[in-house]
DNA sequence: GTCTATATGAAGATAGAC
DNA sequence: GTCTATCTTCATATAGAC
């Protein structure tokens, strides 16, 4: 029995785990009308009518699909760890990993897919952005006001420093990508303007101007 | 007669150009594939024969829509005149103009269109990207070259500048309008988005530590 | 070149057997 | 719950009259 009508109640969580599996690998690489959920039926090894006893509609299966990478996404904007390199190793190192995490290949595609599905599923653009951005932002506004304490960087509004340093590492490429602008940027590329993007920050918020190689102590 | 078969040869330019306007209309508010040629047909106040007497197809139709969009775009990036404005007002008045411009409905609606449609048109984005925003930095660095000369700012590099300060410019609320984020901001909120980032600008390049006050010459 | 009417095909969703 | 087969809708594109 299992009377459920409107809610999904499945049997086998392997291939409604399948039928996600599918939906994430298709949606993002070509969009949510071209793919159709008899292509995803297939790469999920099911029927069509299966994919719908487990989902109701095509809708509903791609908004959980985005959900569950709005969680992964979430993963990413973890605290760094008590770190004792220098800060201005410390901002490289975040600044790069962030870099590298947002023009991901996987990363890139979502973005695509989201903004382009932001007419039919508003409410699932604002969730992949508080849940990305937003958070990410938090996240490193946290770092700041830590290195605030540490008196190792030096500013006013934390907030605001986070979002210009995360500005300054997407400026550059992001929407080139996002864009599909060729040729795409290197992985030498991306390290030099990490590179520029905490000099930046450090002629900011550093206290001093490391410009002139006086010590700061 | 007009024995061009694959080229448009039409009679009617205002026919043509109302197809073009409904398309403007339509395919930026609905997207690529909710639109169809039917409504704009009906928008357009001609039957569909009519649409495809003018254009072999909906794709030849979508593309030149975006050109045409292109080129309006290319004519906001237009060079600001000689200016005996402070150099502080004329970078506000110039980050004011572009950061309305890309947050204007059109664009950000544009520009979701042309993210859309990526892969779909990957030349169309390409295009979108260099008569927009490549066109529009190097606009920006002609004129950071120029206050070079009168020494008015202090720039090392003008193109990586002329990026950054566009990356300030857009960082903090352009992702949030192109993914629809609510609230979206208010033009007060702009306003200081524009002063912050001039501010920023001015302690990097203005010759001058504002906050500190010494002389760097 | 423009219209009325229609063909074609794809894809979301469903009915019924096991 | 899962499969085979089908229904229905709708949008692109075309055929033929004026």
């Amino acid at each position: 029995m299992t009377a459920a009508k409107k809610k999904t109640r499945a049997g086998d969580p392997a291939k409604r785990t399948a039928i996600l599996a599918a939906a994430t690998r298709l949606f993002p690489a070509q969009g949510f009308t071209d793919t159709s959920m008899d292509a995803i039926a297939a790469v999920a090894g099911v029927t069509k009518q299966t994919v719908y006893a487990h989902f109701n509609s095509k809708d509903e299966l791609f908004e959980e699909m985005i959900i569950a990478l709005c969680d992964k996404h979430s993963e990413a904007a973890k605290a760094s760890p008590g770190n004792p390199k220098p800060i201005q190793e410390q901002l490289f190192d975040a600044g790069l990993a962030f870099l590298n995490f947002v023009t991901s290949d996987e990363c890139i595609a979502v973005t695509r897919l989201v903004i382009s599905e932001v007419n039919r599923h508003p409410a699932l653009a604002q969730k992949y952005y508080e849940d990305g951005t937003q958070r990410l932002l938090n996240t490193f506004a946290v770092f700041l006001k830590e290195q605030n304490k540490l008196r190792t960087l030096s500013i006013p509004d934390p907030e605001s420093a986070s979002s210009y340093f995360l500005a300054l590492l997407k400026g550059r490429y992001y929407l080139r990508m996002v864009l599909g602008v060729k040729p795409r940027p290197t992985a030498k590329d991306k390290e030099e303007n990490v590179r520029d993007t905490v000099a930046i920050f450090m002629r900011l918020y550093g206290g001093r101007d490391p410009l002139h190689t006086h010590s700061r102590f």
